[in-house]
DNA sequence: AAAACTGTAACATTTTTTATTACTTAATAA
DNA sequence: TTATTAAGTAATAAAAAATGTTACAGTTTT
């Protein structure tokens, strides 16, 4: 599955990219994803750390895009909600002692990271301005 | 994330192919996986369902491949530990009165079923002797 | 009949995700 | 210059999901 921060990114970004000339507020971006606030500023701060949003504090603050949607590419999105690879495994600790056991992980993490490559792949020739024009 | 399941059914899966003559139990495998046998004869039930092995009940029992490694494909198994979409979000529902909010659902589908399909689009060509061969 | 298995339901625990509260800092407008 | 509105963030709580356990019925072999 993938992590919700995806979507709620996605979400917030193509918000911003419906209005790129006014900061949006975090509570106003709440409103169309039916989430916290908080849960969207945190997310803000993970675009920010990517240099993809900018925000401003205070009255009539919030958040806009630092570029063009047509400059950003949802693989860059993917690549960053994930901290490690996307499509992976949790915890799993299997018998060192088992010859399968013992390789297993190797195996899945090199077939894991086949499958990133074709999700990255697939997502770099879509800009969030393709995506937004969708609505 | 990828869902545990996928590792633990391969895992399985890779054991039954490295023995498939013999009718291994759960017990053995859940010692390879490092896992509760409980849970690897109920990711077990799910392979039955999908006829990609047999069990056997009783005294020496437990479980074999019912067909050759080389015709289990690794997507067959993808599709298997997912009921639904495998790269898709769970439970998300935005505001129906926000444009943005009331189509990013059906647009993020979209965008997932595109994934989905270069994910098992990948796996397809590899099959369970393949991973298998690497141990 | 005893032993060694699978099958499954019910329940418990742990982990992860999501939500909330509370408070600090910053910018604007009155 | 003060009130207001908004971001930033840490700490905590609640909810959901994943994982683990127990218990026991059904099967097959010895």
């Amino acid at each position: 599955m993938i992590s919700g921060k995806f979507a709620i990114t996605i979400h917030i970004l193509t918000l911003l990219t419906k209005f790129p000339d006014e900061y949006l507020s975090s509570e106003f971006i709440a409103g169309s994803i039916n989430l916290h606030p908080v849960l969207v500023r945190k997310e803000i701060a993970n675009l920010k750390k990517n240099s993809i949003v900018e925000s401003k504090e205070g009255k009539n603050g919030g958040t806009k895009l630092l570029k063009s949607a047509a400059k950003i590419s949802l693989d860059t999105i993917f690549r960053m909600t994930f901290d490690t690879v996307s499509f992976g495994f949790s915890k799993n600790e299997p018998n060192p002692n088992c010859p399968v056991g013992k390789q297993i992980n190797k195996n899945l993490e090199n077939l894991y990271g086949k499958i990133n490559e074709k999700i990255s792949l697939q997502l770099s020739s879509i800009s969030l301005e393709d995506f937004s024009n969708q609505f």
